[in-house]
DNA sequence: CGGGATCCGAAAGGATACTG
DNA sequence: CAGTATCCTTTCGGATCCCG
């Protein structure tokens, strides 16, 4: 009676609170962004997301892989090389990100800029 | 040279990464996702979310106010109403948190109760 | 190169009490 | 009802050192 979640919905969902507090988490969402376009190595990851330490990098790749979003390959050569890339589910977060990243040109896209920096 | 980004779009993205990290934070999606479901009051939103202290939901909705995602609405009666409601750019983020269900339903779904416990 | 382990300061978050 | 203020614990995150 004091909810209208007679309609079949309800105003929260466990999934959805797990699904987006993943992505959403501290740099996640940039690392995801990088991969999908294809597999990057540790440390093209980290030259491509400012301000991201080596630390969490690899914190939150673990993360990922934990949910078996990301997949990691490593190549054995005398330099080790690894290298990350999207696992089918990984993959399938494309669309959400895409509509996340259009809402972004809408509306948060300003020209917020911190300076020159 | 070294990136092959050549085709316009960047590993990297200021907006997207405000974006993700705004509504991924913390309990932010889950309260984005009760009020695409129309005005909710205070206390509803606590109710609602599990889990959730007034404190953070009251910090969280003022920093959605302040992104201006979300408005809010003072009913001066004896007792007194504040309700909260996503503004014109809060409700076209419901594209994006749809997409982030639908991929949750299909492969964060999975029967992950935390058991009786 | 690609990490793991440790240390430590900063920030987030919970509990409680109080207010309009 | 709808918060705010304070306290105090937990976690996050950066720096550094080490290893395969």
């Amino acid at each position: 009676m004091s909810e209208q979640s007679s309609d079949g919905s309800s105003d929260f969902c466990p999934r959805f609170h797990h699904a987006i507090e993943l992505i959403g988490k501290r740099w996640t969402g940039a690392v995801l962004r990088a991969l999908l376009r294809g597999p990057r190595r540790f440390n093209e990851l980290l030259g491509a997301i400012p301000d991201l330490s080596d630390r969490l990098l690899a914190e939150r790749l673990r993360e990922l892989e934990g949910e078996e979003i990301v997949s990691r390959h490593v190549d054995p050569g005398p330099p080790v090389r690894v290298a990350y890339e999207l696992t089918a589910s990984g993959k399938e977060l494309e669309t959400a990100l895409t509509c996340v990243g259009q809402w972004a040109e809408r509306w948060v896209a300003p020209p917020k800029r911190k300076r020159t920096a």
